[in-house]
DNA sequence: CGAACGTTTGAGATGACTCAAGCGTTGTGG
DNA sequence: CCACAACGCTTGAGTCATCTCAAACGTTCG
């Protein structure tokens, strides 16, 4: 069972969860022991508050260990859109070491625990180990793959498609991450921050959380979200693991 | 002005559009003529074909010379949502190399000509050569940053506003491919690729359209787009550059 | 106790969709 | 060479999903 397979796996390592269960590419225990040499802190920040501008100049990356971010565009009338939702193991804002500064801003939704990994660590790092440099490379990717897939999410999905995929989604990843068990999972944010996620204003978010509920397939009550039936709601979410390149599914 | 501009930095070289104009990543001639040791033939694929079929493994990745493509994601019903939209110049899918495999399908809009680059020649470039791999990275992580304006498109703006966008988008990365003067381009897909692309019914895409041309914002006819003023339609389509990292504008 | 916040419901407006049909151009086979 | 099919573009009419504006309720917190 899910949680069981899950505590075999566990390290006393900060950077654990980080490309957790995914196949084709994985770390070793060494991998990973090598990678935390180069964070140089641990910082929390606290729930609400915006952890990176847009447009800033950056010289370090984070990797989320607890807690939930979400990255975000504004548009002109500063309404919010995010543009992705990240959980414990991922790592944030990565590509910013290639590309020097971002585009968009970061905000926590939650209090939440960050490994600080300075830019001239990770130079230090990748110098000669082109495996490790590839690894990382990929985690940025699989950012890429599923900001693709939110794509078809808005251009194909109506409202409680999005939101049923959404959930979906994020039972995968938290499930790779040790924090589901493909029934429950806590997910502390509110139905305006879903709106936000999915395109849809928190009215009719709240709509279509009622029309979920009363089909069965999902209910989200005070930051928990329960799924009687994992392949109902994949089903009514078109949801398709396979762009999580995760590791086959042992159930 | 534009095009003039463009001539003087024209090359002989097959990779001469890709990152052109880019700030903070851009690749020497002495790098461009490296890069190009690792192509190992030029292809021509023919119009409306599907070049790469969703779940295939790769060995090659391609860089687009001449024509348009996009990636597409198909729902239940085969409804086909392009979720990334090519232009020569592009790298289409050097993900595959750090990732090994598609989670979707790439598709000639048009007829295109494409370099190959074998996976096995980008690790003889990258051994040894961080700057370069930092680089090549970098063109992975621009298409993330495309991929999360379309998010931001989709969920934020209205019919007029999504083909406003992706006009100002496609007008933007075109003028850094010396393709456009700002004012024209050529853009030879039908109107219901544009729906597709932009997630609209080609009906309604039509009626976008004439909208768009009545307000004087844009004339899209016979395969041309026609800006009289763009900045205008950029406002419409709250279109904000940043995220193409291109270099600062010089008109 | 009152303010702030998140959730829930109602009513009316609207943007985009579906179904239907007509028109012009291009290409092709009898 | 003509007829017809295929395709892309355009318009109309009716429907539906989602939005906006408005308001009420419970909980938490200062």
């Amino acid at each position: 069972m899910g949680l069981k397979a899950a505590a075999v796996e566990m390290t006393d390592l900060l950077t654990e969860r980080f490309l957790s269960d995914r196949r084709v590419v994985s770390l070793t225990y060494e991998e990973r022991s090598r990678l935390e040499t180069a964070i140089s802190e641990v910082k929390i920040a606290s729930a609400r508050t915006v952890i990176v501008k847009p447009g800033k100049r950056m010289e370090t990356s984070n990797l989320l260990l607890d807690g939930f971010l979400a990255r975000f565009l504004d548009d002109k009338n500063g309404l919010r859109q995010f543009v992705a939702f990240h959980v414990p193991g991922d790592f944030v804002d990565l590509h910013a070491y290639p590309m020097h500064m971002l585009d968009h801003g970061i905000v926590a939704l939650t209090s939440a625990r960050l490994a600080i990994f300075p830019h001239s660590e990770l130079d230090r790092l990748n110098r000669g180990d082109e495996e490790l440099t590839k690894k990382l490379w990929f985690s940025t990717l699989l950012d890429a793959a599923i900001h693709r897939t939110w794509v078809f999410r808005f251009g194909r999905l109506d409202g409680a498609g999005r939101v049923a995929h959404f959930f979906s989604e994020t039972n995968a990843r938290l499930h790779a991450a040790y924090l589901s068990d493909n029934h429950q999972f806590q997910l502390p944010i509110t139905q305006a921050d879903l709106g936000e996620i999915c395109g849809l204003t928190s009215i009719h978010t709240n709509r279509v959380l009622r029309r979920l509920r009363e089909e069965g397939l999902c209910t989200f009550r005070e930051g928990t979200v329960t799924i009687p039936e994992l392949s109902a709601l994949e089903r009514r979410g078109q949801f398709d693991r396979r762009y999580l390149y995760l590791n086959p599914d042992e159930q």
